[in-house]
DNA sequence: AGAATCAAGTTAACCGTTTAATTAATATGA
DNA sequence: TCATATTAATTAAACGGTTAACTTGATTCT
């Protein structure tokens, strides 16, 4: 029956402006809801949303991007290290750019990898902003500088999901109060009679940084002077936090521990068990993140800072909106908060009450 | 300098074409690496290439997909239930993407959202062929039917990632050997000795019931009549897997359980705990997965089954690749394997050999 | 009543490629 | 020497929209 044996069955404008008796121009000034004042008479807006309607019209993306030379597309590029809680934030950045009109092209890079697709895609037109996901390692840096350097080109703004990138590439970038979560971490040990507090950081990533800033404010607060010795910068692989938590608890004395992420707190908790002690009766664990597939089910359960991945996402996706259509939005900087469940030392109802 | 404000530049086969004193077929030609015998002579080929690669020249994706009909992009659609793995998954399926010229899109669907943005992607011609992922719950076969409608009116093949959708959905699916992963973990358990095995499973999903199958020809094998009181079959959540764990421990005994998901094996593990029982020794414990972000760290380290999610990424990506330019690929049965921790009695070196 | 305004459309050029059909020149065969 | 191939290009018509500029007929103003 149909021409083509793929099936496809193509409805155009030109066929819907025929089956009304309109001009093509007519049906596409009505299509996209141009409200000129007095352009369009009811009736024969009617008319065309009914024949549009009726023949299952929907327009050919292809034809309107070249046309209007805007692609209501926006370029995911997810770096290195996936965390596992990417897809919260995808989530969130969808609901606010899918109502928006946009539609997502998503682009993984990594080390071995090099520059994947995105190259192609930015140059051909094919996105009207980038965001930027995941976290960058240096091997990663030239990938990512030749990313922006192509960006700019192509005359496309840039966001940040994270502050994970070196700022110089990042564009806007959505934050997360990392300082205010690792005071909050902090200072809630301290409230548990902490004084010797380690870290369990991570070097050379602003974030991580951030958080051990919080860390030494709360230290500060309290009139506590920081031990050089229990802090640890690492990097973010679980094995080498888990060796350098054995390796801090066999040298040093310390009765609680802050781990910048959840992925690390995993670690430091079977590491610190492993040299016999009891969290949290000799030991205090706080973790960031709150990835809850996990902390609720940890032995103890994991107190950590609520890191609000669907909201990044939703922040994120408005800012790059906004830059696209030239309406600058303010970033924020969005707010965290405690979630205390047993590694701290407080009771835990959660999973208590269910049984 | 440039006419537009925004900086972008680009360049046209027109523009080439000029440059080259050819005309734009001419350029179109050699640049698609045409190689139709005696079309171009050596001389203005190098000329061509030599002005494209001077010029920066690079496609404009929309006009070639407008003159095409083909897209060169698939849709990758993420259902309700994300799994932590997705992220390896789609690294599989870009290793094999990319490399053929194809670039991604993605959307998520879930119960509340409804149906995002696929609709107008397929029905608009912006993709050759859909990726399923995730997990689809009930609540979404409306919005499942309805896409695996539109790709077949749009003519695009559909390969599930996973076999995590009803059947008349799913078009082609890539599979892993579920049933021989169960076989697996339950026959480990049973050679430590065990007789009375709980699984804690899922209802109405495919590979879940492979998993439960993998589990009833192990005990046959052993010669071990099934116990209907042990086969725990609820959903995916996690504080449900917790309830019913502590439920079935507190009425019933069992030795042994298999947890058809490492996700599910979480929660089991704080709940076997939580009723005074130690694992492995008074409970063995096998998951299913093998997300090692957790299944290392947790206390004890989970034994479970490696899921090949990289490769099944791209055993996904070559199917449909396949299937778009119609040189079928057999879909293959990927292996899975146990890998054994601590859960489950054995020993393991692998933390221990660290410190 | 004539000029100016306004409402409701239409025309046609353009966006950047692809590709079937055509041409022109040269080489080959009988 | 003339028909026939072959090689190496060109022409021009799509593809499906958008949109600035123009037309036409009816109102309003003075």
């Amino acid at each position: 029956m149909s021409r083509n044996g793929s099936g496809k069955h193509k409805v155009t404008l030109a066929q819907i402006a025929d089956a009304a008796n309109v001009s093509k121009a007519t049906v596409s000034l009505i299509l996209n809801g141009n409200p000129a004042p007095g352009r369009i008479s009811e009736p024969t807006r009617a008319k065309v949303m009914q024949a549009a309607k009726k023949m299952g019209y929907s327009p050919n993306a292809a034809a309107k991007a070249l046309s209007t030379g805007r692609s209501n597309t926006i370029l995911m590029v997810v770096f290195d290290l996936w965390d596992e809680n990417l897809t919260e934030r995808i989530r969130g950045v969808e609901a606010h750019l899918v109502p928006a009109g946009y539609t997502t092209r998503m682009c993984t890079v990594d080390a071995r990898g090099g520059l994947s697709a995105y190259a192609n895609i930015l140059s051909t037109g094919q996105a009207d902003g980038v965001l930027l996901a995941g976290v960058a390692m240096p091997d990663s840096y030239p990938t990512l500088a030749n990313l922006s350097k192509e960006a700019r080109l192509a005359g496309v703004p840039i966001v940040s999901l994270t502050n994970t990138f070196p700022a110089e590439y990042a564009g806007t970038v959505t934050y997360i109060d990392d300082e205010s979560g690792g005071y909050q971490a902090v200072s809630h040990l301290i409230e548990h009679g902490h004084r010797r507090i380690a870290i369990l950081g991570v070097a050379g990533h602003p974030w991580a940084e951030l958080r051990e800033m919080g860390y030494l404010d709360a230290l500060k607060e309290a009139g506590i002077e920081p031990d050089p010795k229990l802090i640890i910068r690492g990097g973010v692989d679980q094995i080498e936090a888990y060796k350098s938590t054995i390796e801090l608890a066999t040298t040093t004395d310390f009765t609680a521990m802050f781990a910048v992420t959840d992925n690390l707190a995993f670690a430091a908790l079977a590491a610190i068990k492993k040299t016999g002690r009891r969290v949290p009766e000799d030991c205090a664990l706080v973790g960031f993140d709150n990835n809850t597939k996990f902390t609720r089910f940890t032995d103890p359960p994991l107190t950590t800072i609520d890191n609000p991945f669907y909201n990044t996402g939703m922040a994120a996706a408005k800012l790059l909106i906004g830059l696209i259509t030239n309406q600058p939005i303010e970033p924020v900087l969005l707010p965290v908060k405690l979630v205390s469940r047993r590694s701290c030392g407080c009771t835990c109802e959660e999973l208590d009450s269910i049984s």
